[in-house]
DNA sequence: ATGGTTGAGGTTCAA
């Protein structure tokens, strides 16, 4: 079976209601998962997306901020949330499809301004959300797993568009890469998006505050697709579609999408 | 601890 999923941080599901439609019928993943709904889970316009064939959702909430939701075309279960570094935020939601695969949905903290959490208690929670995320995969003996969402650090000196100049900038500093490469070796995650796109630099991300975005292209991969080792091992592909950065009133993430031979 | 822009939900915070 061919299963093919994205991930995009959607900043506002409700606002951007129109611009997932687009993807949904334009793209047709199995499955989709947002970050950054904004919303209330009951505040999710669910009939436009059941009306495409997503007629299935599982989602975490809260009122103007983080929230996550997966759509999808196939039944899948909730199988909770987890409240990493107890900060009680709607960041993380699991569910089962009736394969077997587990899929988590992921919004990690963007960690504040100064990379230093003796001043900035956001960088703090972030790197205690990473570390809680070690923790977990550890004791968890994860298996037939899919991990994806924006993780908020770009770990790789091509995964922004200056290794050198974005050293002390959080999202790339060598403590947050640090953690997250803790996390990922303690649920023998591996990396499915640079395993197929292995040379280059390759962002899902682009700030808003860039005059044109595209002809600076000075962006950053936060948003990842991992998978645990009996995953990766079958056959996959990997994109990012840039375009998407560009359509009307957009996101400033791209959605990256992986399919596998499962 | 700049400046630039965006979104939610209220006159600011988070990203």
């Amino acid at each position: 079976m061919t299963f093919t999923l994205a991930t995009w941080n959607i900043n506002s599901v409700r606002l951007r209601a129109p611009l997932v439609c687009k993807l949904l019928s334009e793209e047709g993943p199995d499955v989709l998962c947002l970050q950054e709904c904004k919303s209330p889970v009951d505040k999710i316009p669910t009939e436009e997306f059941a009306a495409l064939g997503y007629t299935h959702m599982i989602a975490r909430g809260q009122k103007g901020y983080n929230g996550v939701a997966i759509l999808s075309k196939l039944p899948i279960e909730d199988i909770g949330a987890h409240d990493f570094a107890g900060l009680g935020h709607a960041r993380h939601i699991a569910g089962r499809l009736e394969n077997g695969v587990t899929i988590h949905n992921f919004y990690v903290p963007a960690g504040g301004d100064v990379a230093d959490r003796a001043v900035n208690d956001k960088f703090g929670q972030k790197l205690d959300y990473l570390t809680d995320m070690r923790d977990w995969a550890k004791d968890g003996g994860l298996s037939k797993s899919i991990l994806v969402g924006d993780l908020n650090i770009a770990p790789r000196e091509d995964d922004v568009w200056s290794h050198k100049q974005l050293l002390k900038v959080v999202s790339h500093t060598p403590i947050e890469v640090a953690h997250l490469s803790d996390a990922m070796e303690a649920g023998d995650w591996h990396d499915v998006t640079r395993a197929d796109i292995p040379e280059g630099q390759l962002y899902s991300w682009w700030s808003y505050r860039a005059k044109d975005w595209d002809a600076a292209d000075k962006g950053r991969r936060l948003d990842h697709v991992w998978a645990t080792g009996d995953i990766a091992a079958s056959a996959h592909s990997s994109r990012v579609l840039r375009a998407a950065r560009g359509w009307q009133q957009p996101s400033d993430h791209a959605p990256v999408f992986a399919t596998f031979d499962l």
